[in-house]
DNA sequence: CGACGCGATTAAGTATGACGTTTTAGTCAC
DNA sequence: GTGACTAAAACGTCATACTTAATCGCGTCG
């Protein structure tokens, strides 16, 4: 998943995780050749790590003082990183939580306005990923039934026409993923949430936004309510 | 608002909106040493600079080619930098509709999770800031009326104990202070909406999850309404 | 005895030159 | 015309020297 093509790209995804696995406690300082040395790079390298991370708002460099670790609520929580190294670490349960919780605001909305707005081409891509998540759904195929389904909600997000609404794509993408692939899920996707999805796309199709968007909510609603099983 | 206290910071809060202003359009090519001309700065800072802007996704750097301007549907839009320079260039119209369509899906659930979740001292500060935008609400008061608007809508996001919903209060307080500065407001805010913030505060106080959410659907309602009339 | 201030120290910030690595493109031979 | 080989261009990395700012401790003054 993560490349790691240049040297800094290694080390901050060695230090990062790290950080948001609160390896190293808010307050913590690091100090760069100490770093430098532990990873065995030059300074270059060190000092771009810690810019990107500071730009994370994970630690906040000064002067005289070091780089320090800073409390999580300072954390830009929405950079797609930060949220991969969280699901990845200790606060996972926490971060799908969250995740999930803004998903349930966000797709039902999304939703309403992909009714409105979604092109043809989007409206045939729904409904192809839709029916390709009902022929998945048996069988131990879930690989297969998770590309319909991250599908499926990347082209809604996409098609409510909202910037913002689209780039939380790759979080749900991360989410399904992470729920197919950490959670114990042996068991095939529930029919009633592949139904759901069916028929989201048919009001999609059919521009019912209100319809739509209540769908989607019980989507949300099944989503929260399966994280109450599976999440501590 | 950007104290610029380091080179790197400078450097970066001058070629950060020149991008998102499109001043260099999507597959512009820029080389290191021309900005280190341009800027008059070492290579250091250039490459920290790089660094940064390609762990936003504004640009990728690749080797032989150098530094590539990516198109905007690659932005991290969530990035509280690129959200605030964004909001200072000419593509803001677009993007104010984007967070308060944003706003909309995430504040009427927030505050719904704020009515079941809030603190007492966090339902106070709720109904202080309504009672102070009440106050401030007429004379040409704009100014300390934004702080108690800005106020309640960061208490509402934070009580709502998501985390990801609690970092939406910078976007927020930039949105509020933006409609404040950049538009014109010479009129008082709108009494209903106030009045409405005031009925929020009440129905988080008494715990009215579905009232709560209601109201402030309303507002984002109001909010999004206003939007139409100001921006193209 | 305490508060203020000055200097010494420390660690990040910046600059620079050298070298390595990858990718592209151009050329030459077949 | 196609293939491979070479050369150059741009970023990537390293090492080092120097600059700047913040903190700590010591000393002086009130």
């Amino acid at each position: 998943m993560d490349s790691a093509q240049g040297l800094h790209a290694r080390v901050l995804d060695s230090l990062g995780p790290a950080i948001t696995a609160g390896e190293y406690p808010p307050g913590s300082v690091l100090r760069t050749d100490e770093l430098e040395e532990r990873f065995d790079v030059s300074r270059t390298v060190i000092r771009e790590v810690i810019r990107v991370l500071e730009s994370m708002h994970l630690v906040t460099s000064r002067r005289r003082v070091g780089v320090t670790v800073l409390a999580p609520e300072e954390w830009n929580v929405y950079d797609p990183r930060v949220i991969r190294w969280r699901l990845a670490g200790p606060d996972r349960p926490r971060q799908l939580r969250s995740l999930t919780v803004l998903r349930s605001a966000v797709e039902p909305v999304a939703a309403g306005l992909a009714a409105r707005l979604a092109t043809p081409e989007q409206c045939a891509e729904l409904t192809e990923h839709a029916l390709g998540m009902v022929a998945t759904s048996r069988g131990q195929q879930l690989q297969r039934y998770l590309v319909h389904d991250i599908a499926f909600h990347r082209v809604i997000l996409r098609a409510s026409g909202n910037e913002m609404f689209a780039r939380l794509g790759d979080v749900v993408a991360e989410v399904l993923t992470g729920r197919t692939h950490h959670q114990v899920m042996f068991t095939d996707p529930d029919p009633a949430a592949v139904t759901l999805h069916v028929r989201v796309a048919e009001a999609v199709r059919e521009r019912d936004a209100e319809r739509a968007e209540a769908l989607t909510r019980e989507i949300a609603s099944g989503a929260m309510a399966e994280l109450d099983v599976l999440a501590p």
